[in-house]
DNA sequence: TCAACACCTCAAGAGACATTGAGATATTGC
DNA sequence: GCAATATCTCAATGTCTCTTGAGGTGTTGA
């Protein structure tokens, strides 16, 4: 991942309402959610709702497919490991006390 | 780390100079770099550069110290890593094929 | 075909952010 | 003390971003 990517999926996930989408989304794993329920859950209106998932898209971070009259969003797994990947290996140089603290279980 | 504070930190790393910033000084290890030095290498003026710093030191994601008449920043490896493993075990629950794609060597 | 539904798009307003240049502060060596 | 150096602070500017509400598009079932 690019160091221009990694900055918008960084981007997109500095937000409150769009970092909770993304948390729930990856809750709900490969069956995704509505427009609609994510919606409901991070407690935004249709409007608002729309315009952070399509930031989220734009970035990569999430991705759509129609389900008749409801549109579904999936987590991309594969961007938010290489967004991770990039803050970790490239960024921080696998520095061993970082790596050390992200292998860790429940060390925060 | 909480939310709101991996909200900020992950806001401060989202732009270019800073994330540029952070990843020259944890390049620069526990020497650090001073803020004029930090500037010539991420090409800024110095009221931008100062501004920047600030911006990161008050996310946490550096600290700095008086040198004599320098001032001397340094990466705050515990912050960066507090905030990757945020993403990887808090916010993506720690998902097989995420934390695949992190460990792997060169993955990116 | 029509109403209901699910979602998106657009424009407007408030607020936050990045950049710049001028000037202030603190430290050092003469 | 004074000039030079290193850095910070402040106000002004333009640009982005978030939110809201109104209205549009596409899909379904009667």
């Amino acid at each position: 991942m690019k160091e221009a990517q990694a900055i918008e999926v960084l981007h997109a996930l500095s937000q409150e309402t769009r970092l909770r989408i993304v948390r729930y989304l990856v809750g709900c794993g490969e069956e995704g959610a509505s427009a609609g329920e994510i919606g409901k859950m991070v407690d935004a209106t249709s409007s608002r709702a729309s315009f952070h998932l399509s930031a989220l898209e734009n970035a990569g971070v999430i991705a759509s497919s129609r389900q008749s009259r409801r549109i579904i969003y999936r987590a991309s797994f594969d961007c938010l490991g290489h967004a991770i990947s990039f803050l970790l290996n490239d960024c921080c140089g696998a520095h061993p006390d970082i790596r050390a603290c992200c292998l860790r279980e429940g060390c925060c």
